[in-house]
RNA sequence: GGGGGCAUAGCUCAGUUGGUUUAGAGCAUCUGCCUUACAAGCAGAGGGUCCGCGGUUCGAACCCGUGUGCCCCCA
């Protein structure tokens, strides 16, 4: 078979993930191994692949695929989630291009093309992961708005209402008063505006004309106020504290608090506070429990709290009030200042902070054991430094809000009558049935959906229906789940709340590790986003360098619980290694054309091959390790050594034959061996290059896809030594060779002085072959006319038709002195200090020794090579 | 404002309970090689005030304090 001049991925890469999926390789279902379940971070529905999913689904399908090896029943969820917002916006945006107003629609004609949308894009960057290798269990794709998936939502919204851990309140909301909606903070768009600052003062309730000054940038909420705060350490306003001051205009009696909230230095140091229409000052309203003053109707209009003014909007009223302030005598002055303002992303009006109705679950029954379970280790979070932050919020946890004023989402299920009242319940037929009262009267189920990750906190369970059917046998066996790998940044969005539904609906918790992903950053570590443009195009990249290549580039570069910074340049390296790879395949079936089975093996040829036996066995020994720690990185760099270092520079040179000599049949198939034991190694990392070479070295009876794989645990640590010893002979000899400018092609004579000659002549014929040595000799005294190199407590002679430049041969003897010199100046320091003697530990005084020992030793011979040089 | 994290070679990072030959790797750089698998390669080399200061200790990259700089989350 005639192999190309370089590995080429794009069929190879088709071609096998068509057949993994076809063999059924990654469907699941219930069996007696033991599963290993992993669900998907759900994407957005209307996503495309980024380099951050990238990241974290070669990082799931690496433990997946690991898993499969080691013979688990793996079982990889995939799946979307509706995104309320995300994608009622881009439905929105569709609508407005096609120039339809969402004003203009009813909900369900909305409903109606957001689902159309959902089925013309939701699957693309499910096809995405596909081209990644990502070995998911298609047959089980969900989705949050699955019917049974809906229809579990609004049962552990009516569970948790009738628990008392759901209830109705007032919260401080963003508010478009155009659009007369609430908006996310996502929807929110602050920019710098030139506006004014204005001093007022207010009247103190005390004898005589005494005031007190604060600033604002919105006059017109003094209407709102219920204090005045000042910093507890300033002490201009001391004495105020606890006394009361006069609204303007209005005349209410407010109390002057103190709270180091307020900055002494900002404005004049008193602050008004106006609940109803700042978030911070809401805040603080709660904290002293003042009165909460809503000023301002729905179309931001004043409102008859406001007392003055009513039915104006605010904008004018601010010009108005203004000028009425300054008749009655309360308008200090006004000075230009810049500040943030925030617009509706979708109407550009003003936003106003606002309290509205909303939804919440109430946190803290539930996180008492959700956060126990973390602090426990119950689940492990990799790394362990999240746990300290996780333990931070739950601590102060503070209750959610989950009504969101959309459509694109699941509708809160409570019913409203004429009068008020609300009832929960699963539908309108049942509110009757549970309060006959409302028969026969108009009800009207609450307009908003619920907030996204009301339904995500149910994904480890309810993909496998475990709310929908409870105590089926799937949920029974694939769940808790083992490993769930996700951004920091939702640790608490999504990652505590999982653990909390897990423990209020399954009884147990979610997953057992938690492995937290970096953020994917650019060269210069800017975070990747759109309005940057910095983000690549991974299917570009994809197409540019083969999957195996991206996944190498992303993983080499992703340290454990580090941010990623992405350089194109990994994947260059990865696709070099690709090539290295298909090198030595190349370099393989030669060989295999080539074999010949008489004689025996030559002894340095074992030696080598028993060398890299134990270098394997050692180094998988290693990888596995580093896997079970999640330094997946590490492990990944750990395998490209061995392949590229130990197995193609070192041992594929100790194992070549001569110039068209053949390759010894039982050498051969050893080889074969080895090298497909690396590739099932790297298989996880990267799954096409490894199951086609895997192919391509012989007929095989199965996949590698799917070939257990069971590591050797005994190493011959005697070979791996004598292995270390040969490499770094042969290191020496060639940088002696480059420092005196021998021809590589130049032969040289080697003469070796040694009181122990054993161990370098098993590999005699080995250490000829890579220092270009055309004879070696042992020899007990100086060689003439040589240059001598001095390693370990051995000298060697390096004679060649060539000048010997004495000079740097000198040179680099004296730095070695000086190096060692220095060397056991610090040793001795130590031995000669009496306290390290009494209480330094036996063996690191032991060792210590040694070290003394091997120094002076390596001096001398040093010294003595000096002297014969002259 | 509250909380968390990080600082080791030009870059990205390892460095386990403080002692493991006066700090290791990959990439980048430099030198020499078109050597019969591979120039997307081979061989070799250079490169460090372990952020500053102070402390604990016989001994500190590692522990403690402090300063500086950067990053993230929440409001």
């Amino acid at each position: 078979m005639e192999l190309s001049k370089n590995y080429i991925p794009g069929e190879v890469e088709l071609k096998w993930y068509k057949h993994w999926v076809d063999s059924g390789y990654f469907h699941s279902t219930p069996n007696d191994k033991k599963a290993y379940t992993v669900v998907i971070p759900p994407p957005n529905v209307t996503g495309v692949l980024h380099m951050g999913h990238c990241l974290n689904n070669t990082i799931q399908d690496i433990l997946v695929r690991r898993a499969r090896m080691q013979g688990f029943n793996p079982c990889w969820v995939p799946g979307t989630d509706h995104a309320s917002i995300a994608t009622e916006a881009k439905v929105v945006a569709m609508l407005r291009e096609r120039g339809i107003a969402k004003s203009s629609l009813t909900r369900d004609e909305f409903l109606g093309y957001a689902w159309e949308w959902k089925e013309k894009y939701g699957g693309i960057i499910l096809q995405q992961l596909r081209k990644m290798g990502c070995s998911l269990d298609w047959e089980r794709t969900s989705f949050t708005m699955d019917p049974d998936y809906y229809e579990s939502v609004i049962k552990v919204f009516v569970d948790l209402y009738k628990k008392g851990k759901i209830y109705r309140g007032k919260r401080m909301i963003n508010w478009d008063v155009r659009a007369k909606t609430a908006l996310s903070d996502e929807e929110v768009i602050h920019k710098e505006v030139a506006g004014k600052i204005y001093h007022l003062r207010y009247k103190l309730d005390l004898p005589g004309e005494e005031y007190i000054t604060i600033a604002t940038v919105r006059p017109e909420t003094i209407l709102g106020d219920s204090a005045i705060c000042v910093h507890p350490k300033d002490a201009r306003y001391k004495n105020l504290v606890g006394k009361f001051a006069f609204v303007p205009l209005i005349n209410r009696r407010i109390p002057i608090i103190a709270d180091d909230y307020v900055e002494i230095e900002f404005g004049t140091g008193a602050l008004k506070v106006t609940p109803a229409h700042d978030m911070n000052d809401f805040v603080l309203g709660q904290k002293y429990n003042l009165e909460v003053i809503d000023t301002m109707n729905d179309d931001g209009t004043l409102s008859e709290a406001a007392g003055l003014y009513i039915g104006q909007d605010r904008i004018e009223v601010r010009k108005i009030i203004t000028k009425d302030l300054e008749a009655a005598g309360n308008l200090v002055k006004i000075e230009d200042y810049t500040h943030q303002v925030g617009f509706s992303e979708r109407t550009d009006a003003i936003v106003e902070p606002r309290l509205s109705l909303q939804w919440w679950v109430d946190m803290k029954k539930l996180a008492a054991p959700a956060l126990e379970a973390v602090m426990s280790d119950e689940i492990s979070f990799h790394p362990a430094k999240f746990k300290n932050l996780y333990r931070h919020w739950m601590e102060g946890i503070k209750d959610w809000c989950i009504s969101r004023q959309l459509w694109w989402g699941h509708r809160i299920p409570a019913w409203y009558d004429e009068e008020g009242n609300f009832y929960v319940a699963h539908n309108e037929a049942e509110v009757n049935a549970n309060h006959p009262e409302t028969k026969g009267k108009k009800l009207t189920q609450d307009a908003d959906c619920l907030d996204t990750w009301f339904s995500s906190w149910l994904w480890p369970f309810e993909v496998f229906k475990g709310l929908s059917n409870p105590g089926n046998a799937e949920v029974n066996y694939y769940y808790p789940t083992s490993t769930l790998v996700t951004a920091p940044e939702i640790i608490f969005f999504w990652v505590a709340r999982m653990i909390m539904a897990g423990e209020e609906y399954m009884g147990k918790i979610p997953f057992k590790d938690v492995y937290f992903t970096g953020i994917v950053r650019d060269k210069q570590g800017r975070k990747m986003s759109k309005s940057l443009g910095n983000s690549p195009d991974l299917l570009g990249l994809i197409d540019q360098y083969g999957a195996d290549a991206v996944r190498f580039g992303i993983m080499i570069a992703s340290p454990a619980g580090n941010d990623l910074l992405f350089d194109e340049s990994t994947l260059e390296q990865g696709r070099n290694f690709n090539n290295k790879l298909w090198n030595a395949t190349k370099l393989l079936k030669m060989w295999e054309a080539r074999q010949n089975n008489t004689g025996e093996i030559a002894e340095d040829t074992k030696f080598a091959m028993d060398w890299f036996e134990a270098k394997l066995n050692t180094t998988q020994i290693e990888v596995d390790e580093m896997l079970k720690t999640f330094r997946l990185s590490e492990a990944l760099k750990t395998i490209y050594g061995l392949i590229w270092d130990d197995f193609c520079s070192w041992y594929l040179e100790w194992i070549k034959p001569g110039f068209e000599q053949p390759m010894h049949a039982g050498v051969y198939e050893k080889t074969v061996e080895f090298y497909d034991a690396l590739l099932q190694l790297l298989h996880p990392f990267m799954p096409f290059i490894t199951e086609e070479i895997h192919h391509t070295l012989k007929t095989q009876s199965e996949d590698l896809c799917v070939k257990l794989y069971t590591p050797n645990i005994s190493v011959n640590k005697e070979v791996l030594n004598a292995g270390a010893l040969l490499q770094n002979v042969i290191s020496t000899l060639r940088d002696a060779r480059n420092k005196n400018q021998i021809k590589p092609k130049d032969a040289i004579e080697l003469h070796i002085q040694t009181t122990n000659n054993a161990p370098y002549q098993s590999i005699q014929n080995i250490l000829a072959k890579q220092i270009n040595a055309s004879s070696i000799a042992y020899t007990s005294s100086t060689v003439a006319s040589s240059i001598v190199v001095a390693l370990e407590k051995d000298k060697f002679y390096i004679v060649a038709n060539q000048a010997i430049d004495t000079a740097s041969l000198k040179e680099n003897l004296l730095k070695d002195l000086a190096h060692q010199q220095g060397f056991l100046q610090s040793v001795d320091k130590k031995l000669l200090n009496e306290k390290f003697v009494q209480n330094a530990k036996p063996e690191v005084l032991a060792i210590e020794q040694k070290k003394k020992a091997d120094a002076l030793a390596r001096i001398q011979t040093i010294e003595e090579s000096l002297a014969q040089l002259g």
